[in-house]
DNA sequence: ATACTTGTTATACTAATACTATCACAAAAG
DNA sequence: CTTTTGTGATAGTATTAGTATAACAAGTAT
């Protein structure tokens, strides 16, 4: 796990340290049941507080990505609740989708991009 | 143009009043060229601080979807750069997808997701 | 001209969130 | 018994969201 932040970036530092967890679990580099590192290794090795850590095992943890365990510490366990994940999903892309339309972007762009995406993630 | 804000959601106000022009906009209820309600109007009529409208049309100004003028108030103006709202599109479902891929949701799913939102808005 | 409305700017304040800093605790592992 | 685990309490700073007033220059209407 090579974990980075960019202090000088908009986005709140337990959503970088989420979103690069979730992106290597999405490319297969970390694998179910694999351990996280403690919030306290982490947040060494990041310069970053502990609980900031923490916030965003809390986060994966509500998002049903990750178990928390005094024993094991953080462990990926994927809740594969794909309903619930599908809502989830057009939730996130809605306004996304709402904003290329105001723009003339055609239904096969969109799928396009898709595409894209995921080919970035499948190898 | 009917907005309204839910100030028990977890949504700043004047993201609530972007989603719902884009919504208009991307369902044709609002058109180019078409003219939103002053700041002040908007501010009184949903009860919220006149800043805040004029923080959400600065947002929508940004992304390029209104123009400012001081003669006509906001006006619905489309920045039609397809490269560049395709870039902004691909950044905004990049970790949406990246989640979905971590919850075992194919590429199908998503495309099959996609089109529901994209009907949702096409009639 | 006068009155009104437009976006815009400035200042000031409250509330909430993000982040840091310490200290501490119970549970499990060595 | 010592270390490490997540977790909790408390406290402080910085930033953002939102409100409240006030004012200004530029355009519109009468």
């Amino acid at each position: 796990m090579l974990i980075t932040i960019d202090f000088s970036s908009d986005e709140a530092i337990y959503m970088q340290l989420r979103n690069q967890i979730i992106i290597a679990i999405a490319t297969d580099r970390i694998r179910e049941g694999d351990t996280l590192p403690s919030v306290r290794q982490l947040a060494e090795s990041t310069g970053v507080n502990m609980h900031t850590v923490n916030k965003a095992y809390s986060v994966l943890k509500q998002e049903g990505i990750v178990k928390l365990d005094r024993r094991h510490g953080a462990v990926v366990a994927l809740d594969l609740n794909k309903a619930q994940a599908l809502g989830e999903l057009k939730c996130e892309i809605q306004m996304a989708i709402a904003k290329a339309i105001c723009k003339n972007i055609s239904i096969d762009e969109v799928h396009m991009a898709v595409e894209e995406i995921f080919n970035r993630y499948k190898e």
